[in-house]
DNA sequence: TTTAGAAAAGTTGTAATATAGGTTTTGTTT
DNA sequence: AAACAAAACCTATATTACAACTTTTCTAAA
């Protein structure tokens, strides 16, 4: 059950996602946002409370709250929907291509063979998927079980954060860069995992985020934002 | 000037990195703390509802507030004070071998010549310190300055984090990590970023690290909290 | 004594109202 | 057109109240 607050996170959130408000602009007040959602204004103003803490938006007293720019160094962020543009997208695969790196190569020496054994399951449910998002889903699955399998909790949490970011900007690019077209590559980074190439297996995967690169570069996506 | 649900906020931070108050443990309820901080109940709630966004704690309703453990996926927890074990720290410095690489290697090939003179007044800076705390900040300097100059938001975002963490540590394990002793490792650093010697400049970055992970090796820090 | 269930106490979620102390907008005067 | 004052607006905090849920305590039955 969603409290009344996430109601309001998540009517502002949608607001900036979409593009109805953005960047250094301001919010309705408190109590128009009370008024609309029809929640009192101490429901509004746990909601924008988190908002601020994530640091999406700044609010300022008696002067209103801002959404924030994506620049500033409010780095919570991160994970925040502010990637939007080509840029972001190549910036986020750069660090993918260092910090998959690194999974696969921590993954690759200490892989159980249970974890393992669910990683090849993944692959499988793969080959008979044609819808987008359940792709997605599997796409996601598949890298962040290889980052689980470090046993790095800190690595887990940047990359689940990365992957929160793409599934956010996912209805603008992700289409476009991830599909089937993946499966074979995906299957190379899990027999290399398997056979405990780390070599073979940190080619794989970088060759594997080159190619979305290349895909994405011969399809750029617009930055005009969705409606 | 500093809100009193920031008060809030940092007053349950600390009950939670000294070690008060564990994962798993409840904290005091809204208005006990509201009692003890001689603020009002809408007050305390705002810190909390924070504490909430950002993963430190969860509130269960009608059953209390709880500290958060660090390996759910509560991945915003990133950056909170929950790094003070052994295991952490190694897991911090694999992550910032990958990170730290990408940033150099980045950083060489797209440094503007006034970044590159703002570097090297903050290696300058360092020879003339012995403050251990004034160097941890011309420590963090230096290694932003190289993400900085990537002109890679999120890269700039998640190293950010990552520094936070370490500063929230640091009381327990910084200062018998990071001294002068590494000066010498910051000027060579620089210098192949200046001479744009890529090889190099990861060389010596990698190196840097290496040796900070030596350093905590021989002296392992305890995970008994600070009081 | 143990156990099951009910009652009580405790806790968070939300609301309505009020005030203080800021900022932005509007209006008026020069 | 500019400067200043006033009004309107907005967030921060406090108080009080009640709903809804959880935990603890008490009580009665086995």
């Amino acid at each position: 059950m969603k409290n009344k607050s996430q109601v309001v996170y998540d009517y502002i959130e949608e607001l900036v996602i979409s593009g109805q408000i953005k960047p250094g602009e301001r919010l309705p007040s408190e109590a128009k946002l009370g008024e609309t959602l029809e929640v009192s204004r101490v429901t509004v103003r746990a909601g924008i409370e988190k908002l601020s803490a994530i640091g999406l938006i700044s609010k300022k007293k008696g002067g209103g709250s801002y959404v924030n720019f994506p620049n500033d160094l409010n780095y919570l962020q991160v994970f925040t929907p502010t990637i939007l543009h080509n840029t972001d997208f190549y910036e986020l695969l750069d660090i993918r291509k260092a910090l998959d790196t690194l999974s696969v190569e921590l993954c690759t020496q200490m892989i159980s063979e249970r974890d393992l054994k669910s990683l090849e399951s993944t692959v499988k449910k793969m080959e008979h998927v044609s819808d987008g998002q359940t792709f997605f889903e599997l796409d996601r699955q598949f890298h962040l079980d290889i980052t689980k399998a470090t046993k790095n909790r800190f690595l887990l949490n940047i990359q689940s954060m990365i992957w929160d970011v793409i599934e956010k900007s996912q209805r603008i690019s992700y289409d476009k860069v991830a599909n089937q077209s993946r499966l074979v590559e995906h299957q190379l980074i899990l027999d290399a995992i398997t056979a405990r190439d780390v070599v073979q297996a940190k080619a794989y995967i970088l060759s594997h985020l080159d190619k979305i690169i290349d895909t994405y570069q011969n399809e750029p996506i617009t930055s005009s934002k969705v409606q």
